[in-house]
DNA sequence: CTGAATTATTGTCAATATGACGATAAGTAT
DNA sequence: ATACTTATCGTCATATTGACAATAATTCAG
């Protein structure tokens, strides 16, 4: 780290959430309206100014909050990429640390006041072209929906989708939507139920739904923190996304 | 991304540049003595401030040049996360975005003016807590040396440690130095060569050395950008690490 | 010049993982 | 009760993996 001789440029810089979840089979993000000048009426991520004294994943807790009105965080958080500061925002130079969250599907507060107004989009209305997001916010989605992609094959983050408790079929419908592709199901519970440190059988079952009764899974101790979140770096054997 | 009344906080940004090359069948880091305080003559990674009008690469490769001499990037060069910006720095909080660097062993400037000396290290003496480096660095460290080993196994990356040209038998050195294990050179060259996308014979043989002439290998051009760095995403079917 | 040593490369074989799909189990809907 | 739906277990051919034998093509030691 060399030291400048005089004061080095000061930068804003800002946290951006892309907050992914899975609702009707298929992979949502969450965006606000902007309200304000630059790109005005347009979608964009979920963010904002790191104050001083804030970490980065803490600026992104707080956005989150403000923003969606959780009072925690609701899934898997990481930090994605930083991109900038050059040519992202009109105003000036920004540099953004982009988080990723995989989330259960979770209420956001659509009852706008004067904030901005929070919603779940599906995904692929986005990557498609329909729709053009502000700011580098269409690059920094589809970095994140790849790297969810990836994810899911040598990590267990697939179940952060999930609530506790789900069964393989739930398990599944995620792989399915973050990967756009239809899995077997015969083939996908034996690679889910036998790798070893993935899942871990609760002994409860599902009742009421049709067809026969699921068996309840959860995340195997070794995949998860304190918090119930998945940590285990990897899957081993991976579940690897079919064809490529 | 919510805008603030007031005028945001700034923050000085770095970039911090994780070199890693193989040498003598090990794991090497790029490393500078620092020569002011903090952390004086503590050992710590080459990086610096980001200055006005500059791009997050542009300047780890300006701040790579200036420490070591190399003229253009010497390997593959990617972010690989940000630190920060609290208790990283006794000065105050700074921000920064470290990448990660794979690179066939380049020399370095080590004939130190006043400009901090830089030199290889192997990478174990650092992580086994034999030396400890200034600021956040040997997290940094770490993080950059799992990603690298991670690299190797879903990506053609490692060949980002060769030159232009490798025998199998240079590549699987890489393997060996970088996951710490060895390999059965034949199962690995099986599966080096037998992997599509990954390799192209160049029909060019080594010559001179103790042993049957080697064939000489490339990148496969779907593996690599127009610099000859490698590009493509993943390696189909990975290359696991034994073991776990 | 000759055999020993060294490294590269091809092959073999059993164990394991995978993809395709049949069969059965255990519920709900009619 | 019968149809329908979903979960779960099993089977089988094929592909991949790890362990290791065999062979090829050099350099090195004498």
């Amino acid at each position: 780290m060399t030291d400048s001789p005089q004061a080095p440029t000061r930068f804003p810089v800002t946290v951006d959430i892309v907050a992914l979840t899975v609702r009707d089979n298929a992979l949502n993000v969450l965006l606000i309206t902007r309200l304000i000048e630059p790109f005005r009426g347009r979608l964009a991520l979920p963010g904002g100014f790191v104050l001083a004294g804030e970490g980065l994943e803490e600026a992104s807790i707080r956005e989150l909050a403000e923003e969606t009105g959780v009072e925690r965080v609701p899934g898997h958080l990481e930090q994605l990429q930083s991109y900038g500061p050059q040519g992202r925002d009109p105003r000036g130079d920004v540099l953004t640390v982009a988080h990723l969250l995989l989330a259960p599907d979770f209420p956001v507060l659509s009852a706008g006041s004067d904030a901005e107004h929070a919603a779940w989009y599906p995904v692929g209305h986005v990557l498609d072209g329909a729709t053009e997001l502000a700011f580098d916010h269409g690059r920094i989605l589809a970095d994140a929906v790849e790297r969810a992609r990836s994810k899911l094959e040598y990590s267990p983050l697939g179940a952060a989708f999930c609530g506790e408790e789900f069964t393989i079929a739930q398990l599944r419908a995620v792989y399915e939507a973050v990967w756009g592709t239809r899995l077997d199901p015969r083939n996908f519970h034996r690679k889910a139920t036998g790798n070893p440190g993935f899942l871990e059988d609760t002994g409860r079952m599902t009742a009421g739904d049709a067809g026969r009764p699921a068996a309840l899974f959860r995340l195997a101790a070794q995949a998860r923190s304190a918090a119930g979140e998945p940590v285990r770096a990897v899957l081993n054997p991976p579940l690897m996304r079919p064809n490529s």
